[in-house]
DNA sequence: CGCACTAGACTTTTT
DNA sequence: GTCTAGTGCG
């Protein structure tokens, strides 16, 4: 029996109601992950449907995991074998068991990622000389496949994206290779173009659900429609307040389409939140409450006790570092782990100033974000060893490393081979044979250590193929060493090697074939960062990324307009899905939140002052707790008392030679120890562990730097 | 071909 | 402030 007794009542109505459409409204801590798993083990329990045939898509391959480990905890299952996953990870699967009816000659295409698109297109671009942007024609592209149709007003844009698209899709097939986008695309149009093969998947779900329902795009709302289409039980999981992904094609208006097409829907809302305290809910409450178009609801807490969330206006840069490091130690002093704290903030770049703090102070930490795993350079090369090693069609890969490590072979010869390859309709690497210019020599030696490698992997173990071509290219004397700035980043594209290696030795390696690599490469290549395994860590990562986590503590970094909501967002009118993107991050926080919004900070190596967010104004005032005000209060009547000593004072000398920096520790005869937060004129800013922020001259003999 | 140097862009957010 | 594409020389 599966154990409903820590459901609240729509939460076992979601269980249990397994027949027809659902749609299940869940504000943010409503306890989804919860119902999802449950349900899951519900359904293959109690109505005794195989584990197998109930198909889970949920938003990350984290969330995906996450859900694996916790269904196998309350039913005995396989988990390589459930599909449970994400959009595009399904979406691999089942093209790598069917692509070939639609004329592609491997099953294991490659999966491109954004870098490699852009690699695509800048090629193009150069070959027809197309003027536009690539990176605007890299989002059009996107955008195109996304939408199914795009409007550009630009003549010269319209032109070049025309002219752009179709070589693109062309160049794509004929390499084996499909974007993340296609992934989706090419699904859809196999199961519309191949209704045989559709049926197959139609029968096998007799159960399928999708989380994270605000996010979905028009294609991936398709594939739930072809899919459910035989059984008819769908079940999908929102929450309207948390759509903030439609820079990518998400679509709420997909929420509104699903209670049209299914006139018969059930919907069931869950409204209840067990996560956070009532004190953060009303703050995130107070600021969702500003978006007009947003589907009203009402989000209840369980009354737990708990403390407002605190805003300090720092001075700076410098002084926000200072109050989150205090903030961290002392959550530790109070018994909190590093892995109850999270610090977000708006934009990947920002992520830099917070790692450089927190290796300055000794404090653990991991980034969600970033570069994935698979798109760092040494690893990318790795695996383009390995296609190349697979099959000689794989012309991107060839591409990639044919100079990785330096052969002489530059980008003339390159580009040579190209128009050669491209006449003779050969790829790349059998080009080689016919190619005539100065770097034939080098071609055919790089040609004879693939060969070479080739003929090598029949004598060895497949787990020892990156041993093999670390050992016959001399990858990290002569491409890692040759390159690093120092001997830390040696060690660190090292350790990502042997990191690639250990995965590929974990990855089951059931019989001594290639497929099995390729297999495993393509696993590797949905793989984001995040889907590392934690640690007792502090967390630094986007608020997007943390969609459907939480934690103790939350930390929301540089909380200033033209950073949050972002400096495009505002000129783009796009506020309403960034106050969504303050509200998810708001409601990740269970017991403390910290809001903190710098006077000035560094964009672009340029001072810029920076008023708070328009969404820390928007919030009530009584619903948190300003540090500044509240430190003014505070010391008002001893700065009167101040005043009458230093009158009573003759007029005292400055020191003219001293060189004060930010960050400086000094000693004041009367304050005692404290920092220097700033710098204004011969004003110095300074804070006094005893009495916090004070503003004294420069020079003053009272002060001594320590 | 490869290195050194410079001008310019750059910061939304992700599978 | 940092990364990149582009240029020009050995």
């Amino acid at each position: 029996m599966v154990d409903l007794s820590n459901l609240n009542d729509r939460q076992k109505e979601a269980v249990t109601t397994t027949e027809g459409e659902i749609m299940v409204m869940a504000g943010a801590g409503a306890g989804k992950t919860k119902v999802l798993t449950t349900r899951f083990a519900y359904i293959s329990e109690e109505l005794g449907i195989s584990p197998y045939e109930i198909l889970s898509v949920t938003f990350t391959n984290k969330a995906a995991n996450e859900m694996k480990e916790r269904i196998s905890k309350m039913i005995d299952v396989d988990q390589d074998k459930l599909w449970v996953s994400t959009f595009h990870s399904f979406c691999v699967r089942v093209l790598r068991r069917e692509i070939s009816v639609l004329g592609y000659w491997n099953r294991y295409f490659q999966i491109l990622d954004t870098d490699d698109v852009k690699s695509i297109i800048s090629d193009i671009c150069k070959e027809k000389n197309l003027r536009s942007s690539i990176k605007l024609l890299q989002n059009l592209v996107s955008k195109y496949k996304n939408t199914g149709s795009i409007d550009i007003k630009d003549t010269l844009l319209r032109n070049d994206f025309n002219s752009l698209y179709n070589a693109y899709q062309e160049k794509l097939k004929l390499s084996n290779c499909l974007d993340f986008d296609d992934l989706l695309n090419k699904t859809v149009e196999l199961f519309k173009t191949h209704p045989e093969v559709l049926k197959i998947y139609q029968n096998l779900f007799q159960y399928i659900m999708i989380d994270e329902f605000q996010d979905t795009n028009k294609i991936q709302y398709e594939l739930c429609l072809l899919l459910e289409g035989k059984h008819h039980n769908l079940f999908v999981v929102g929450d309207d307040f948390q759509s903030i992904y439609s820079f990518r094609g998400a679509e709420i208006k997909n929420i509104h389409q699903f209670t049209k097409d299914f006139k018969n829907y059930k919907l069931i809302k869950l409204e209840e939140n067990y996560r956070s305290t009532t004190q953060i809910l009303d703050l995130a409450n107070s600021v969702i409450k500003h978006n007009p178009n947003q589907i009203q609801k009402t989000l209840y807490s369980h009354d737990k006790e708990g403390k407002k969330p605190i805003y300090y206006r720092a001075l700076n840069a410098f002084d926000e570092n200072r109050f989150i490091v205090d903030k961290i130690r002392s959550l530790r002093a109070d018994g909190d782990k590093y892995s109850d704290i999270a610090l977000l903030y708006r934009s990947n770049y920002l992520s830099r100033e917070y790692e450089d703090l927190l290796v300055r102070e000794h404090i653990p930490y991991r980034i969600y974000g970033g570069l994935s795993f698979y798109e760092r350079k040494e690893v990318k090369d790795i695996i383009s060893y390995i296609y190349l090693l697979c099959d000689d069609n794989y012309d991107l890969s060839f591409s990639r490393i044919v100079n990785v490590p330096k052969r002489g072979i530059g980008a003339k010869s390159l580009s040579d081979l190209k128009d050669l390859a491209n006449d003779l309709s050969k790829p790349l690497f059998s080009a080689i044979d016919n190619f005539e210019g100065s770097a034939r020599l080098k071609l055919l030696a790089f040609k004879d250590i693939i060969n070479k490698m080739r003929k090598e992997l029949s004598n060895i173990k497949l787990t020892e193929i990156i041993d093999l071509i670390l050992k016959e290219t001399n990858y990290i004397e002569d491409e890692i060493k040759v390159n690093a700035k120092n001997d830390e980043e040696i060690e660190d594209r090292v350790s990502n090697i042997y990191e690639l290696k250990s995965s590929l030795a974990a990855h089951k390696v059931s019989s001594n074939n290639l497929d099995n690599i390729m297999d495993f490469i393509q696993d590797l290549s949905l793989m984001t960062s995040q889907d590392k395994e934690d640690t007792d860590s502090v967390l630094l990562s986007t608020y997007h990324q943390v969609k459907g986590l939480e934690f103790k503590n939350v930390f929301l970094t540089s909380f200033c307009d033209t950073i949050f909501p972002s400096q495009t967002a505002i000129l783009e009118n796009n506020i309403e899905e960034e106050r969504r993107i303050c509200y998810v991050g708001i409601t990740r926080a269970k017991d403390n939140l910290f809001i903190i919004s710098p006077m000035e900070k560094r964009i672009y190596g340029e001072i810029r002052s920076l008023s708070p967010s328009i969404f820390f104004k928007e919030m009530d005032k009584d619903l948190y707790y300003d540090v500044l005000k509240e430190r003014k209060k505070n010391t008002t009547s001893y700065t009167n008392v101040k005043k009458n000593v230093v009158s009573t004072k003759p007029k005292v000398e400055l020191n003219t030679n001293v060189d004060y920096k930010t960050g400086d520790k000094v000693n004041h005869e009367k304050f005692g120890v404290g920092t220097i937060m700033g710098i204004m004129g011969n004003t110095l800013v300074i804070n006094f562990d005893s009495v916090g922020l004070k503003k004294l001259l420069l020079g003053h003999p009272s002060i001594k730097k320590i």
